[in-house]
DNA sequence: GCCGTTTTCGGCCCGACTGTTTTCAGTCG
């Protein structure tokens, strides 16, 4: 796949461009594009050779031209003009806060800087803070900048970032004149890295709720304090900052405020475009006619006016929702009957079998299933033949003696690097249910990722596939799996894909879940948990299902013991 | 560069904060 490259590089001709002054409608079309084509899920060659480049949005002839380039070449050449024109390293500058392109295109010119270590000399010696348009506050900032982005690196994982921010959150409630606090942003559409934390807070004394909050104990820097708002940073863990930006608007302004800051941005300037064509004007505010407010105390009451459906804030990303006709009932958590990926002492678990139920009783489960690992998985402890033997009469017995909850008997059963199973068939159709993961030679086995997924999957007694990429956020790439394949030999076997919920995993991921769905394969979501305290971490897995646009229906765990049993006798046969 | 039941040309989202500004440009979200 193209696809990635190929919107780094339209990425980095709208830096270019900006930096060398061109029209912002030039750039941003092309980081529209890059946009696009990170989202895509589909081969974008393959849109290519059936000339249909242009019929996507965003994309007209030009750029279709420089897609078709980038295939047969491998580069584009509008891009080399433009990279003969600065050095190398200035477009990453534009990463730091408090530089945007015209401060960089000026220090290049005027002081030949071209990369982070020119920066760090020119802030250094004083000639920075002599340019026109630069002082010491902004080389200050600059220098912030600098030290922030070495401090906070990557972005935060969603699983990370939402506890901040509810304490957060908790926090600014504690604050007098605070009537209600939310969270926005990237964090409220459950994207599944955030680059800062955004509140919104409604208060008639916004200077008074602002200073409270940059003041308060845990603020290691600000950035920003005005009237309506503080910017600040926290420092996470040793050396590591997070940034949180807090708004605070009026009750009447409350909706509009928490629609404007949820974004995304390509969904809000499709809305503000809406608004636009009928000679109104969006902003944080509210809906205005003039100067008259004609919505904003809640959201719906913006998505009514404009007549387009108030979707939930997982899928506001200018993919699709403003065609629908109604909001769709994505999946809950409130739907979810059983956790079908969960480990115990027997293999690399904390809790035993009867610890794991009464905790999925607790939460509110119908059944959960067990899951621990086969013999291959030396690491994880994976059970022999003989102690999985054994295994199963353990959790047979224990499903009679709990109450309330049906614990069905399964195993994560490692695939092999030529895409055989761990387990002989004997063993795996001993269990009620079989998820079926690598571990192993992620890369460089004996057949592809793809074929040893596709072959495992044409095992009867396979459920579903566990944690199908193998990423680990911020640590280990996705294997090289063919996604178009992966899904279509799914829905050709019956066998259902994971939504591994682990905070690190997020696998799959919400546009390849959408990409299941469409092709009409099951889902299931699941924890993967390893001691009881990662249960309740199954929201992760329904807000990622839910950005990939999941009903309860597409999820195969929503579904009642009964239903689910035979759903899984049928590809038995 | 893209796009179009008001347009194939002329638009393209909007406001807060900051600093160097003498009335506003740059940056950010």
């Amino acid at each position: 796949m193209i696809n990635q490259p190929l919107a780094s590089a339209f990425e980095r001709l709208a830096d270019l461009m900006e930096i060398g002054a061109e029209s912002g409608f030039r750039v941003n079309a092309y980081r529209r594009v890059a946009r696009f084509l990170d989202a895509y899920t589909e081969d974008i060659a393959v849109a290519a050779a059936e000339k249909r480049l242009t019929d996507l949005p965003g994309i007209g002839q030009a750029t279709a031209q420089k897609i078709q380039e980038f295939i047969k070449t491998g580069k584009i050449s509008l891009i080399e003009q433009w990279e003969a024109k600065f050095p190398p390293g200035l477009p990453d500058l534009l990463k730091i806060q408090g530089l945007g392109p015209k401060k960089l295109a000026a220090m290049y010119e005027k002081l030949g800087v071209g990369g982070v270590d020119d920066l760090r000399r020119v802030i250094a010696s004083g000639a920075l803070a002599k340019l026109p348009g630069f002082g010491a506050q902004s080389v200050k900032r600059i220098e912030e900048g600098l030290q922030f982005r070495e401090r906070s690196g990557d972005r935060t994982p969603y699983g990370l970032a939402l506890p901040i921010a509810e304490s957060m959150a908790d926090v600014i409630r504690r604050i007098p004149a605070v009537k209600r606090v939310e969270i926005a942003g990237s964090l409220r559409r459950g994207a599944e890295t955030i680059g800062d934390v955004d509140l919104l807070c409604e208060s008639r004394d916004g200077p008074a709720v602002v200073k409270a909050f940059v003041e308060h104990d845990g603020v290691k820097r600000v950035l920003a304090s005005g009237d309506t708002k503080g910017s600040i940073t926290i420092e996470t863990e040793p050396g590591r900052e997070l940034q949180i930006d807090l708004r605070v608007v009026p009750a009447d302004s409350f909706g509009a405020a928490w629609q404007y800051f949820t974004g995304s941005k390509e969904h809000n300037v499709r809305l503000r475009e809406r608004a636009v064509k009928k000679k109104w004007r969006l902003n944080e505010y509210g809906l205005f006619d003039g100067e008259k407010q004609i919505a904003g105390k809640t959201e719906e009451s913006i998505y009514k006016k404009l007549g387009v459906p108030c979707v939930p804030p997982e899928i506001r990303e200018d993919a699709g929702e403003f065609d629908l006709g109604e909001p769709p009932e994505l999946i809950a958590v409130k739907h979810l009957r059983g956790d079908l990926h969960t480990h115990t002492t027997a293999s690399d678990g904390k809790n035993t079998i009867d610890e794991m139920a009464a905790a999925a009783k607790h939460a509110g489960y119908d059944y959960f299933a067990v899951t621990d690992h086969s013999r291959s998985s030396a690491i994880a402890n994976g059970l022999s033949i003989e102690r999985m033997t054994r295994h199963i009469d353990d959790i047979r017995a224990a499903e009679k003696r709990t109450k309330g909850i049906a614990i069905l008997v399964g195993c994560e059963c490692d695939i092999l690097s030529d895409g055989s199973l761990d387990y002989p068939d004997e063993i795996l159709a001993a269990c009620d249910l079989v998820v079926a993961s690598v571990h192993s030679a992620q890369r460089g086995g004996k057949a592809s990722p793809t074929q040893r997924t596709i072959k495992a999957m044409q095992n009867p007694y396979v459920t579903f596939i566990g944690h199908p990429t193998g990423r680990l956020l911020g640590k280990r790439p996705p294997m090289d799996i063919d996604m178009g394949e992966l899904v279509r030999a799914a829905a050709d076997t019956g066998t259902a894909l994971e939504i591994n919920a682990s905070w690190q995993r997020l696998d799959l991921k919400a546009e390849h879940a959408r990409q299941a769905i469409d092709a009409g394969v099951m889902l299931v979501i699941n924890t993967d948990s390893h001691r009881i305290a990662s249960l309740p971490s199954i929201r992760h897995g329904v807000v990622t299902a839910r950005r990939g646009w999941a009903t309860a229906e597409n999820v195969l765990n929503t579904r009642t013991l009964r239903s689910l049993k035979s759903w899984i006798a049928k590809k038995r046969g």
